[in-house]
DNA sequence: ATGGTTGGGAACCAA
């Protein structure tokens, strides 16, 4: 079966539930995963989703901040509530898909930004973001299967990740360097996660490393077009098992136009599985 | 500089 897998880091999803809808009509994916829903689960609006056939609902969020859920068409057995860097802050979940054969694990992440001063040792939000990067590099290392299994292990892994690993993946190299999501401390340890579980970067399947690829414009842009400082935060990672499944991959840039639109938008891949 | 949330103004967070 074909299996549309989508990130979006909605930035309030009670705010912005009619984009949702109207993205989820327009796009079909399978499984949507949403971050920085900023919605208590007793409010989470589970009757949009209902209404649009996505019947299977894993839900953490919290008031104000952070929040994930995952909204799938396909159903999911196992599901797992993750707590990171000793917090309970709705930051990672992972629901196991059932598509025939063995389960899809599926993470939705959404890693702390880590505030403005790359630093942790005055500003504990970059030293919580470096945390989470190491602890999820060793929970993915625990993982990993022995080389001989490899091939079973069908695992996908999405969400705003906070770094723009490559230099394409913002609209100065030289000048973010030192600019939190792109300073070289948090590439290497981006680069820890990824080689964890030989993550491959799906996106970058389609789209040489050369090539400019953004998927969040900041609001404080007059023309977020005409300017295009972009950055790539928003991630989708594919096991090697999956790597002759992967078979398509949209960034979908112009949501950045619509009305009331986040500052992120949807990443999609679709997947023969 | 802009925007969301909370809480009823200003602070915190986002990146």
């Amino acid at each position: 079966m074909s299996l549309t897998v989508a990130t979006w880091n909605i930035n309030s999803v009670r705010l912005r539930i009619a984009n949702v809808e109207r993205f989820l009509k327009l796009r079909k994916p399978d499984v949507l995963c949403l971050q920085e829903t900023k919605c208590p689960d007793d409010l989470f609006p589970h009757l949009a989703f209902e209404a649009l056939g996505y019947r299977h609902r894993l839900v953490q969020g919290m008031k104000s901040y952070n929040g994930v859920a995952i909204l799938s068409k396909v159903p999911f057995t196992a599901t797992s509530i993750h707590h990171r860097c000793g917090k309970e802050d709705c930051r990672h979940i992972e629901a196991a898909l059932d598509t025939g054969g063995d389960p899809i694990l599926l993470d939705n992440l959404y890693i702390p930004a880590g505030g403005d001063i790359p630093d942790p040792e005055t500003n504990g939000k970059f030293a919580h973001k470096l945390d989470f990067y190491r602890e999820m590099a060793r929970w993915y290392a625990d993982r990993r299967p022995r080389p001989q299994a490899r091939r079973g292990l069908r695992r996908i892994a999405v969400g705003d990740l906070n770094v723009a690993p490559l230099e394409h993946d913002v609209w100065s190299h030289k000048q973010l360097l030192k600019i939190v999501s792109h300073t070289p401390v948090e590439v290497d340890l981006f680069g820890r996660m990824m080689a964890a579980m030989d993550w491959i970067d799906v996106p970058r399947r389609f789209v040489p490393e050369g090539e400019k690829l953004y998927s969040w414009w900041s609001y404080r842009n007059n023309d977020w077009r005409k300017s295009n400082r972009g950055r790539r935060l928003d991630h989708i990672l594919a096991t090697p098992a999956l790597s002759g499944a992967i078979r398509s991959h949209h960034i979908d840039v112009d949501l950045r136009d619509w009305k009331l639109a986040s500052d992120h938008v949807p990443v999609l891949a679709t997947f023969d599985v």
